[in-house]
DNA sequence: GTTGGTCACA
């Protein structure tokens, strides 16, 4: 009762993350603390994007525990990383295919990807062209409100964790160019 | 606002 159970397993679930973060950038802010048997990055299996959060299966326990204690918490790029133990273990494709319990890999697999995909690329320019548009023109019109939020952008805290990687706004950047070009 | 790589054929 006076002592915590462990997790059994060590792999470190890690949500929050950027879209643009690789499997090598955690390995590499994970490993400072231990060892790391594996890193994984899950992907959409539709849209083939980042969902936002990320594997890191540890060696030891304690290097798990160590790395979850610094890194938890932590403001990273303006956002708050929040790190976990990974519930279960890792999802075989076995049972996703269970979970979606249909024929994958089939003639018309493709065309339903490939639609699917369509639709949503469309509907992610129109929505960002429009909010670009929004914001620019509120953030115009609006001296009083001219900032969005006091959100802490990459200032190097009191750790050693500088990482100018914040390439959030370069999609918005491009989304805008489109839009005035047309 | 809460969690993972999906196969086949030879």
């Amino acid at each position: 009762m006076s002592c915590y159970l462990h997790p059994p397993n060590t792999s470190l679930f890690r949500r929050n993350v950027a879209d643009d973060t690789r499997s090598e950038d955690l390995r590499r802010e994970f490993g400072r603390y231990g060892p790391i048997v594996d890193v994984y990055v899950p992907l959409d299996f539709y849209t083939r994007r980042p969902r936002g959060f990320a594997y890191v299966q540890f060696e030891d326990v304690r290097d798990a525990e160590d790395a979850l204690h610094n890194l938890d918490r932590k403001w990273i790029c303006g956002r708050q990383i929040e790190i976990q133990f990974a519930q279960g273990d890792r999802k075989t494709p076995n049972q996703m295919k269970a979970k979606e319990g249909r024929n994958v890999y089939s003639s018309s697999r493709y065309d339903d990807y490939d639609r699917y995909r369509h639709s949503r690329s469309r509907s992610y320019e129109r929505r960002s062209r429009s909010r670009s548009f929004d914001y620019n023109y509120r953030r115009s019109y609006s001296p009083r409100n001219s900032r969005p939020a006091g959100r802490p952008r990459c200032s190097r805290s009191h750790s050693d964790n500088d990482r100018p990687n914040c390439s959030w706004n370069t999609q918005y950047s491009s989304a805008y160019y489109t839009s005035r070009k047309i």
